[in-house]
DNA sequence: TAATTAAGTCAAGACAATTGACTTAATAAG
DNA sequence: CTTATTAAGTCAATTGTCTTGACTTAATTA
């Protein structure tokens, strides 16, 4: 036995695994459901008043919960509702796109507090990551001037930029992003600001956003199915974010439509960057989004026949996510102005039928979350807050 | 606040939790790699080797694992490893099909010890019902028969069937198995066997065969395509079986293969039950699989026809399968004879382009895993032990 | 033969949840 | 108005599990 062969082993847990879960339990309970006493929140996690109460003192005096006004409720001691503190945490989140880049600045509850953006210039990362840095440092500026406190809470800078990552070369497709995707961004970040950098792409940003203050709310169960320039899908699986063995799970966009014959990806036929094509628009226009507005809200014929064939193919998507992943709901998604969005919704309408027609459903099949085109950036800010506060198998485990 | 809306929270966690996690994550350590020390344990799992010593002692009181033969490593006290006991426990294994029904047993680490099959009536739930719990009794009696110890160590029952479960109803669809899939068939094996029942597709249940004795063994994320009478993905996510928010996520079969037009589901094209219709075959054939695989040698037109088609859709599943969950590796497996198996992934080759041809890749993308009528029992019957032994989220948190 | 290295044990300690009795503050009943 | 009841929350002791650091054992190497 003197071979060397790695053994392969899962993690172990202790006394601070235990508590850091219960931490994060109570956190996640006061998000979705608003400020609760220690005697709701004993009952809801299983764990004793004490426990608890220990908790809850600790999770005060560290400033990520605080109490309310006392409230009867009948016979019985008034109870005392705890919420979580807005300015507890703070995180940046940082959205890289083709021709621009997005950065935010978010506190523990999602409350959006900082928003700046600005063009990229189109030599790629050699000379966009100076833009970059330099707009987290103004957003980090003006946090400080919010928030005094909040370089000292501040947990950490999630990035959002489309994927997929890690691949052998793309040759030089224009959908993708392939100097910015070999680029070491996540080194250069965490160098450049001294924080804690995480990478994700734009789907899952959007679909971390949609859970920590949209329609994924409280939900275990979710698929964000997210329009941008190119397509994605966000993935809630038993309550954590999926990526994938390498993170690109999701990268639905890159799916294949018909079965043998031509076949194209879906993203070149259901994205925003399709949409560009087809009506002879320039992604870079800073005016994007109000001429999509206005040819939408005035029913351009053009537009609607456009709406009419990506809202087919995404009807298909829908089936296809239900059949494969059972979720509770599919949340439509993206960084495309909302009426653009809605129109789809309404298109794709009625549904194909599939196992997710269950006669016990209380949530949509399919809804609308955010469409808005801050919304990565907002997710992108949200997943270092997840990953500091809400409850995940990993927290658990040493190391 | 007098209102009753349910408040939804995590459960917490406890001593008791730790603990169950890391007795898992011993066992699993000891399933996958092998025999190992207490040390090497302590390393892998990071845990102190005085809380491996004390576990290991456990787990060998409880009859779960045992010490072999000290090795010398060079310097240093020779090490002695553990390994798992295969009469540690035990579990039945049920599977469910159209035209008959088949029982395993167990032990803990996956060797079959009784294996029994039983044609069903036609007649539905109600009198199939006797049959197989006939079947389960006389699987017992001959494990007792074999290992005295069995009944006190027996985990529980695990039944696999065709899914999908729960939805409004199929109309008289002959894919489907609809009055078995409305039958209380838990309860009334819980009732009937005094045994912990749990079901399953019986696309999971051959992927939980896979994960513990065959090609997704050690791995955290692996799809495993499964062709039977229908066609199933079982989800092996983040080193768990996924199920979806309702049971039923992988039902890949159900999946429609074109955009708009007339659309198939997968599985009217490239399941068993497709070739039995194209060749005019008997499904109750008792020498069914025997005519298959001489079909299949001597390369008989029609069955080559067929596997062309079928090929072809499935390099499609794989396809969409990579592109959706970015699994370390798709695994095709089936209640088929292995030569079909092995005749649909040779004429699958070459695979689509997908995000999976990854530069660093180690495991083949499309693999062969069991082939076996009997691979669904084996994993339903390897779904209780899942359950009982493995490191999983829910085992650590409270109720 | 002595030094070194590694496996494994012993006993005390630390940490976090649990337990059960107690306090506080409200409503309901007589 | 008084007393019983109910529920929130605290106190202090206890329990369960992992950790720590010193120690023992048994091999190889110098």
């Amino acid at each position: 036995m003197n071979d060397t062969r790695p053994i392969r082993a899962k993690s172990g847990t202790n006394h601070e695994g235990t508590s850091a879960h219960n931490r994060r339990v109570m956190i996640d309970a006061l998000r979705v459901n608003g400020a609760l006493s220690r005697a709701d929140l004993a009952r809801a996690t299983r764990l004793t008043k004490q426990t608890v109460s220990n908790i809850i003192d600790e999770l005060e005096s560290d400033g990520l919960v605080t109490s309310r006004q006392t409230v009867r409720n009948g016979r019985g001691q008034p109870s005392t509702p705890y919420a979580l503190v807005p300015e507890g945490a703070f995180a940046i989140g940082l959205q890289i796109d083709r021709h621009m880049t997005r950065a935010i600045a978010v506190d523990l509850v999602g409350n959006v507090l900082v928003r700046l953006e600005a063009k990229l210039p189109s030599g790629g990362p050699t000379t966009g990551i100076r833009v970059i840095l330099d707009l987290i440092a103004a957003v980090r500026r003006h946090l400080t001037a919010i928030a005094s406190q909040s370089e000292q809470r501040l947990v950490g800078l999630g990035a959002a930029m489309p994927g997929p990552f890690g691949l052998a070369g793309n040759g030089d497709d224009p959908w993708m992003m392939e100097a910015w995707q070999k680029f070491p961004l996540l080194e250069t970040l965490a160098v450049g600001t001294g924080l804690d950098v995480s990478i994700q792409n734009d789907a899952a940003a959007a679909t971390i956003a949609e859970r920590m203050v949209g329609a994924a709310h409280g939900l275990d169960h979710a698929v964000c199915l997210y329009i941008g320039y190119g397509i994605g899908a966000g993935l809630i699986l038993g309550g954590e974010l999926y990526t994938g063995a390498y993170g690109n799970a999701g990268e639905i966009g890159m799916a294949l439509l018909a079965v043998g014959g031509k076949s194209t990806p879906l993203e070149h036929r259901a994205s925003l960057a399709s949409l560009y094509q087809y009506l002879s628009l320039d992604p870079a226009d800073p005016n994007l989004y109000v001429k999509i507005h206005d040819l939408v809200s005035t029913e351009d014929r053009r537009i609607v026949e456009w709406v009419e064939t990506a809202a087919a193919d995404l009807r298909w998507s829908v089936h296809l996510i239900e059949t494969v992943f059972d979720p509770q709901t599919v949340i439509l998604c993206g960084s495309a102005p909302r009426i653009l969005v809605d129109r789809l919704l309404v298109t794709m309408g009625p549904l194909l039928p599939s196992l997710a027609e269950r006669p016990d459903r209380t949530v949509p099949r399919l809804q609308v979350g955010m469409a808005d085109p801050w919304s990565v950036a907002l997710g992108a800010a949200a997943g270092p807050i997840s990953l500091e506060f809400d409850p995940r198998y990993a927290a658990i485990l040493k190391d």
